[in-house]
DNA sequence: CACGATAGATTGGTATGCAAGGTATTCTCT
DNA sequence: AGAGAATACCTTGCATACCAATCTATCGTG
């Protein structure tokens, strides 16, 4: 597996946790979200946001409404935090926290230690 | 989806970050790297690992060996990094602080602001 | 010889990211 | 009017990793 792929197996989950992250300082709607999260280093790509969007929206953690905003030529779709969804972003950003730490940490006791090898003898491949 | 199911999308790709940089302080074989890596708040279980290490093994990130330890029963399979390994673990560390530290950033964002709606009109549903 | 502990390995189901492609609207330029 | 670009939302099909359950094999104990 290269390194790009092996990215966007670390950004799984990590979507729909930035997405309520971001909905918790409030409304928002699609390409904004695009903007806020899918920029350099970012964790979003519309492929992966609208059918997000729309599974959250299905399992009543945000709800949506259609606004034609005075500045803007097509309507936007915005979304907000339902009561449920307020609770499970707080839960998995507890989640998260304690994740991040755990990974961190193991990455940092690797930097301290130097190798050791394991005492024993080594079998030889069996020749057959 | 519920909560232990998200956080099961979280550990993708996180596996093998956390395998690797253990393998960095030094030699280990399945089972301890399940104790390191396994238990509470872990990210690894054991019909993770042994395809997450074959897949390592044949891309020649890492080198295995079988082991006959005095102390122990049962021959172990001892996993070391290669040299691709080491710099691929250097790497993924790398790319590791930068996604961890977006995510972070995105949720601490949130916790200090306060919702805001947009301006405009809510456009009704269509009565059809 | 049944049972548990240790150790490694496989299978099948599931969920997600995402490239590629699509629809629709509005504005600009000619 | 027509072409093209920008904005905005949405869908399809594929690749891939995690993991519960299950399996094999060895060794020690009762």
């Amino acid at each position: 597996m290269d390194i790009t792929s092996w990215q966007s197996q670390l950004r799984k989950g990590a979507a729909e946790l930035v997405v309520l992250s971001l909905l918790r300082q409030g409304e928002r709607y699609g390409v904004e979200l695009l903007d806020k999260a899918g920029g350099a280093g970012g964790v979003l790509s519309d492929g992966t946001l609208y059918p997000l969007l729309t599974r959250l929206e299905r399992e009543g953690k945000i709800v949506a409404r259609w606004v034609m905003a005075d500045d803007a030529r097509i309507p936007r779709k915005y979304y907000t935090l339902s009561a449920d969804g307020e609770m499970l972003v707080a839960e998995m950003q507890r989640t998260w926290f304690e994740f991040s730490a755990f990974v961190t940490g193991a990455i940092e006791e690797s930097a301290h230690d130097r190798p050791t090898a394991a005492r024993g003898r080594t079998i030889p491949a069996s020749t057959g």
